[in-house]
DNA sequence: CTATGCGGGTGTC
DNA sequence: GACACCCGCATAG
């Protein structure tokens, strides 16, 4: 980032996408579009990008938060409405310390059955936290492909914490997958199914962790320990550069199991996207769903993000550990609630321009809205569905992509914004933030201010559940924001 | 099985 | 008409 450069540093608080005037449904986007944002795997607010349309993570229409399709009788624009996260109705504590926050299974049948399921930890049932972050309904993104671009726009601010991240769920499972098949797990799991039925029940599903202590209980529960250092989580996303993620994807027999062969980072900031940064900055690792950590296990390769979180934090004024409350306590009290945020957001919704709100905007957190978390051990609210039916437009269609390179990060596309602004001192992002998401700033953050402190990619042994484990449950220990990465829940 | 998309259809405002 | 959503179908991995 060219320093000094007004027009640059403009550019750097807003992605580019934001800095032009559009909206998703407009008859005619943006043509000529020679800049364009870096793909933003978590993205939070009233956003907008532009990505560049041989993008394959755009092209995929691909997010950290479990967004589903949803028909909005539009076939130039999909729409996408978030599902929200799935978290233990106890809000019981991992052993590792983190929380359950897995990410809901975006098929409807696949979804039902994972809401049948118990808490790994404690039994107790799950609850699915639905979003709520977009006047009361589910935040929603729209992707509309144009000619050259991809154009993203998303509305609404997720309220509650990041479930699991697609590739960590991927990469997760087909490293179960692989264990699952291994001899070396059958033999295991014979002389674990031997071992309960000797000591049944002497503790509950589990008289568990202690045999789990030689039975590499974290990989057991599949916990994935986040990074000691607070990375700007999603943002160095597999997704950000699908060629370098693939390679150690794709080798995924390996990367679970030993560090990573992904390119290490040498300064994770530089791949901090600015779209979503003030969220992400705010929340470092963030529920623990870091993709970046679930990838990584050498957490020494991860530079602390420290700085830029507490910064974050400081400009949200109150620091929400919504995370650590029961979510018994995190009661939302419904629409009701959304109607002062309507207002708030009313002029935000759509064509947002990169104005600027000022920090305090973020007190954002203030109880109501954005950091409900999930009603009382009730059933969930069935499941909404947010279809924000886009206008037709009868411009160019929306269809599949070609393929195309997947140099999605080529730097020649970007410039400045993504690659030199992530550079730029954290100092600078929180302010980033307000502007380009128009003082949406992210709830999410509240849930996790705590950063992991050890970065330790366990694999889950999908299917397992050692039950009564509950010597953590109800404690109301700060919880980190692991994740509990609780294989097939 | 599950993720994704598509699109018909319904109910509400 | 716009919007939220349910539901089934199809395809792909």
């Amino acid at each position: 980032m060219s320093k000094g450069d007004p027009y640059e540093d403009a550019d750097c608080v807003c992605s580019y996408g934001m800095k032009i005037t559009w909206d998703i449904n407009d008859p005619k986007l943006p043509q000529d579009v020679k800049q364009f944002d870096t793909f933003q795997e978590w993205t939070d607010g009233y956003v907008r990008y532009i990505y560049t349309a041989d993008n394959k993570n755009a092209q995929r229409h691909l997010s950290g938060w479990a967004m589903r399709n949803t028909n909005n009788h539009n076939c130039q624009i999909l729409k996408k409405s978030c599902l929200g996260v799935v978290i233990c109705a106890r809000n019981c504590t991992l052993p590792n310390g983190s929380k359950l926050q897995l990410r809901p299974a975006i098929c409807d049948k696949a979804r039902q059955k994972q809401q049948k399921r118990v808490c790994p930890n404690c039994n107790s049932a799950l609850e699915l936290i639905s979003c709520r972050g977009h006047s009361g309904y589910p935040v929603t993104n729209f992707w509309r492909l144009d000619t050259k671009a991809i154009f993203f726009q998303a509305k609404g601010v997720h309220d509650h914490p990041r479930p699991e991240s697609k590739s960590e769920t991927e990469a997760r499972r087909s490293a179960v997958k692989r264990r699952m098949s291994s001899p070396h797990f059958v033999h295991k799991k014979r002389h674990m199914e031997s071992e309960a039925s000797r000591y049944h029940d002497s503790g509950g599903p589990f008289s568990s962790l202690h045999h789990m202590s030689c039975m590499e209980a974290p990989d057991r529960f599949g916990i994935i320990a986040e990074s000691n250092f607070p990375i700007p989580s999603h943002h160095y996303s597999p997704f950000q550069n699908a060629e370098s993620f693939k390679p150690a994807y794709d080798s995924s027999s390996s990367f679970v199991e030993t560090a990573s062969p992904l390119p290490k980072v040498s300064n994770p900031r530089i791949y901090v996207p600015r779209g979503s940064c003030g969220y992400d900055f705010t929340m470092p690792g963030y529920m623990g769903s870091n993709s970046y950590s679930a990838l990584y296990k050498d957490s020494s390769n991860i530079p602390s993000e420290t700085d830029s979180g507490k910064m974050c934090i400081q400009l949200n004024g109150s620091q929400h550990n919504m995370g650590t409350l029961n979510v018994h306590d995190r009661n939302f009290d419904g629409p009701s609630k959304h109607h002062g945020w309507k207002q708030i957001l009313k002029g935000y919704g759509d064509r947002n321009e990169c104005s600027r709100v000022t920090p305090n905007s973020s007190h954002y957190y203030n109880g109501e809205y954005p950091c409900r978390l999930g009603g009382t051990g009730s059933t969930p609210p069935a499941l909404q569905t947010i279809i924000t039916t886009t206008t037709k437009v009868s411009y160019q269609t929306y269809k599949p992509v070609a393929k195309f390179g997947d140099n999605i990060c080529d730097a020649k596309n970007l410039p400045n914004c993504n690659h030199l602004a992530d550079t730029l001192s954290p100092i600078i992002y929180p302010e980033a933030k307000f502007q380009e998401d128009n003082g949406m700033i992210k709830s999410a953050t509240a849930y996790q201010q705590e950063v992991p402190s050890k970065t330790e990619r366990a694999e889950g042994l999908e299917n397992y559940r050692y039950g009564n484990y509950s010597t953590n449950s109800y404690t109301d220990r700060i919880a980190h924001p692991f994740r509990y990465d609780a294989g097939e829940y």
